[in-house]
DNA sequence: CCTACCGATCGGTAGG
DNA sequence: CCTACCGATCGGTAGG
């Protein structure tokens, strides 16, 4: 299955490009002619790697998820479970957004609106992608919440989702309006958000 | 500027199966050959309406603008501003992503992600849209605010910003994941947060 | 508002 | 892994 080294890292530019590309333009907008002509290899040499170009999309979401897992989950690991990593891993993922690791925001942001209506293997890869992050966010928010550092009753689901509605819209806002002041309104939101679920008995909110 | 009433109908009919179309594929895979086969047009006689693909792009956008004030922002001017108005403006919202106005979900959130990084008209048309709608969110919150049903320091831009956070991933979930929880999730989200900003002096979240 | 066409680019293949 | 090509489709135009 695996090629020689040399090949796998001649893929491996190839993808991280590609990356680059869809962040930006979306992964239809990713073209094999486009991208080997950027690379300075002919297009069917390119192609041969793939074999189709939802193989290429396929391929371009595992890369990205691997560089997601880097930047943003991995760092979040090596602070002890509780809030402390519930709010690593939301600053992560800012940052990861803000300093533009892919140079169209955050990669996964960019292909679920454009994939999201369109059934398929790439739409299927893209929401288990999704599922795996959404999981990951209760799961750190349940042991925060098990460790008597979130109150007792915290829907860590419902936590969940409202702190990844303000990671994304953060890296929206910044994207389409050049607003710098986005990334500090997703981390007032989510302060303000997961003080008023820190344990404590005397708070009704 | 404006053609006789026939034509003007049936550019009406052109541009809102152009914005279905667009909320489902994006503005990029809207087409102008596949759109006049889907309306059993010729193609260069479609194309005449417009003269390019980029003002069909943004003749597109003024169409699912028009949908959204019929949909969203106009049945909630009829309730007295206040807190009421605000929850009628969220619940607007989802009810026109639940509904599908637009198949696929709300038009603004599939074109927005698609443009956030190609600068041009279309972004520009895109993002003035979207600072319109935040701008009636924050104004309608702050009369809120100014009438008493929200407590004095509530930081209205604030407000506004994780408002929204939730109607759009709300929107984004039911889409990616076909789940139908998505919507009482944000439903959720935005009445305790709301609840939360109400006017009351005790509360400190 | 139609048919017929333009050059460019798409994904993909043949042949070496 | 290259050159050269395939049919299909793209946005856009000529001519009527």
């Amino acid at each position: 299955m695996a090629g020689r080294p040399r090949d796998d890292r001649a893929r491996n530019v190839i993808l991280r490009r590609a990356a680059d590309i869809a962040s930006q333009d979306g992964l239809e907008g990713l073209s094999i002619g486009r991208l080997a002509t950027d690379l300075g290899v002919s297009k069917s040499g390119l192609f041969g790697y793939f074999g189709s170009k939802e193989e290429l999309q396929l391929a371009t979401i595992r890369t990205a998820t691997g560089i997601y897992l880097d930047e943003v989950i991995q760092p979040a690991l090596t602070v002890p479970p509780g809030l402390g990593r519930v709010r690593r891993l939301c600053e992560n993922w800012l940052s990861y957004s803000q300093r533009r690791v892919f140079p169209g925001g955050c990669f996964f942001f960019a292909v679920t609106a454009e994939f999201d209506a369109r059934p398929g293997r790439v739409r299927d890869a893209v929401a288990a992608a999704s599922l795996d992050w959404s999981r990951l966010v209760t799961r750190t928010i349940d042991d925060a919440r098990q460790l008597g550092e979130l109150a007792d009753d915290t829907d860590a689901d419902q936590l969940a989702f409202e702190l990844i509605a303000f990671l994304e819209t953060a890296n929206a806002r910044s994207l389409l309006h050049d607003d710098p002041n986005a990334y500090e309104r997703g981390r007032t939101a989510i302060r303000k958000h997961l003080d008023a679920a820190t344990a404590d008995p005397g708070n009704t909110a």
